[in-house]
DNA sequence: TATTTACGAAACCTTTTGGTATCATGTCAA
DNA sequence: TTGACATGATACCAAAAGGTTTCGTAAATA
């Protein structure tokens, strides 16, 4: 392999909606684990697994406070994955009209 | 529930590197599946259910050519994941985490 | 101190995923 | 028409993903 893929960890940790679920809550506010799996219908290791692939991606991070850990929702993690896909913006502007209309000449 | 979630086949979609370095290579050019194929180190049929996910995200289309099915890279899948991710656009300016850090602390 | 609370970690199970090999079908070319 | 080519479709397999239950431990509290 030529080199790691560094989108990797943030690509794997979307791909899940529940995970995508978590990544919008934390954005109304930091929460530790168990406030958390209060809102979905899993147990809480189920949560903590999701919240771990989160962290792999480093689109969260963790603030132990006292017994609890506040799961802080980490902007740079989105912001590797959204660079990833504006690559590709030049195609959303000139090319998509002239791929539309080749595949309908086709059809 | 509310709604499905139209972001999960795009997603679930880019997880994959293979299926990432695809999309890089359709950008420069819509190519036939044993032309792809041919780039990784992987059979045509491994290749194929990769492009199939591509399709179910609304990542590709495919243009029926002969005997040949040329590949087309479409721009509004990637759109849909951007979109998504855009949501979160609040959080890269560090000005504002960083108010929003003291007015939760605040409570 | 004893107990509850918030969490991590391990073992285990089922389904999905990513790959293979193989065969069937439509299209081009000799 | 015969044969090669491009692809789809199916069956199968190992590994990863997503979930559960159970147990261990550090911090707050009665």
């Amino acid at each position: 392999m030529p080199h790691a893929d560094k989108a990797q960890p943030v690509f794997r940790a979307l791909a899940d909606p529940t995970r995508r679920a978590i990544i919008s809550m934390l954005a109304d506010g930091a929460r530790p684990i168990a406030d958390i799996a209060a809102e979905f219908q899993m147990t809480r290791p189920a949560v903590a697994k999701h919240l771990a692939i989160l962290r792999d991606g480093d689109l969260i991070r963790v603030e132990p406070r006292g017994r609890e850990r506040i799961n802080h929702l980490n902007p740079r993690g989105l912001k590797t994955a959204a660079r990833w896909i504006n690559l590709f913006d030049r195609f959303w502007d000139d090319r998509l009209g002239k791929l539309k209309q080749v595949v309908e000449e086709k059809s």
